[in-house]
DNA sequence: ACTTTATTGTGATTTAATTCACAACAAGTT
DNA sequence: AACTTGTTGTGAATTAAATCACAATAAAGT
């Protein structure tokens, strides 16, 4: 069982790269072209595609068709995995409105608030009351939600979510949630993102200067 | 030079650790409180801290307002930092509605759109064209910038960016940016973070039923 | 049929990151 | 003043991840 992260977003990088290739009417792919696609080496290409079995042909790369197939099979892209959001604020409502999950079959089923104004029972997506979750989840089997309420109610949500049977969370609030260990928690912490970034900007810049 | 992206993360984690406990009354610190606070081995925080130069008092632990100053230096936040976003659509109107940036020494200063639908010269955060991104960007010299276009024209609008001057591009756009190699790219792909979140509550959810 | 060429698949090696382990030492205690 | 305790700081050891290197081999060419 592979749990070394990175690797695992390789392969999502590897089946974008592959739907691309695809589109623009290739059957077969070397390691080498799929490295370049992704910026990683070749070797790393055909490594971790050794750690999960997939095998192409010597002399012949792989074929794309194939490969997705066996892609989407390990990162669970065989059938729709059903989301939902918790805060039905201004993150929830960019995700909502977004159509770029759908063909990469996530689907957003629902959203859920505690403030009555954000309620819309017959909206596309629609937005429902946090008291309706749980017989939401239990009864679509949702695995996997999101969660973009502010920090302060990020914990309470959270264990609300964990006691409605969700396995997965995808935390905006910018703090560390505590979970029981057979839940997952990915967290995208903007403020931490772009701090990172300042500083990979400014050692950068520092390099410059050192050559004058 | 530390470019370990990991090692640089936990100095924000740790900084905003250090902040609750200083918010909470606390004035020292010992590595293994830190270490609980973030979640990992106190020797990786002194580990960390020793990388940088970071010296605390043997038996007295770190003094919470000095290491806050120290880590405050490495990571850019001695002055604010100000940001421009390209593309004013949903991601980019949660993003200048969040207040959570200031309080970190992030400042954006406008967002820049092709779509003359999108402009408000006199908004708090002016939206503004494209084509006066240059020119703010030299006078109010902007060094980071957030892209939240379409993919289809993520690729262009980067190098707009780039030739205006931004070093660094926290990128929402799920494609591989190519960069001049004094520039940075951060990149925050919710799909692929999803998709990385479906992977391990299957693998985990797996392992529970092995057991029975 | 034989040779050449190109590419995979993976064990061995290297590199990077983390953890261990403990000497150094400051602060308190007897 | 000697002893005890608790914590740092870091070199050494370990672990994890990435890269190398090359035998295996399928396809194409002669
Ligand atoms: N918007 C951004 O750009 C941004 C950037 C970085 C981090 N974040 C983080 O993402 C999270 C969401 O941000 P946002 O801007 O969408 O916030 P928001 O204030 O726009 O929305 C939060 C929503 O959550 C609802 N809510 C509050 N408590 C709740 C609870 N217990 N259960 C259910 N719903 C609840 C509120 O009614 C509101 O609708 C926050 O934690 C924020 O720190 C947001
Ligand atoms: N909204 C989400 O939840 C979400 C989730 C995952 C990824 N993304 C990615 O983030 C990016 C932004 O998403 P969004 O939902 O805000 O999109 P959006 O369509 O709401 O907004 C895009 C904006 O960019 C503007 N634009 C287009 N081309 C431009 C150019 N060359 N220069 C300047 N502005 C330009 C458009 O006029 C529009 O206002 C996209 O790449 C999307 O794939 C968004």
């Amino acid at each position: 069982m592979i749990t070394n992260r990175n690797c695992i977003i390789r392969l999502s990088r590897y089946k974008n790269a592959l739907y691309r290739l695809r589109d623009l009417g290739f059957v077969k792919v070397f390691s080498d072209n799929l490295a370049d696609a992704i910026g990683v080496t070749a070797s790393q290409v055909r490594k971790d595609f050794s750690l999960f079995g997939i095998t192409g042909n010597r002399k012949g790369g792989y074929e794309i068709a194939s490969l997705l197939e066996k892609l989407g099979g390990i990162l669970g892209k065989d059938r729709v995995e059903r989301v939902i959001i918790v805060g039905a604020g201004h993150l929830a409502y960019a995700l909502m409105h977004y159509r770029g999950f759908e063909k990469e079959g996530i689907k957003i089923e629902a959203a859920f608030d505690i403030d009555p104004l954000k309620f819309a029972k017959n909206a596309q997506i629609p937005v429902l009351p946090i008291e309706e979750m749980k017989d939401f989840v239990v009864s679509n089997n949702v695995k996997v939600g999101v969660l973009a309420v502010p920090e302060i109610g990020a914990q309470r949500a959270a264990d609300t979510m964990f006691a409605a049977g969700i396995k997965g969370i995808l935390n905006f609030a910018p703090l560390r949630l505590k979970a029981p260990n057979d839940c997952t928690i990915n967290n995208v912490n903007l403020e931490i993102e772009l701090e990172n970034l300042v500083y990979f900007v400014n050692i950068l810049g520092k390099k410059g200067e050192d050559k004058i």
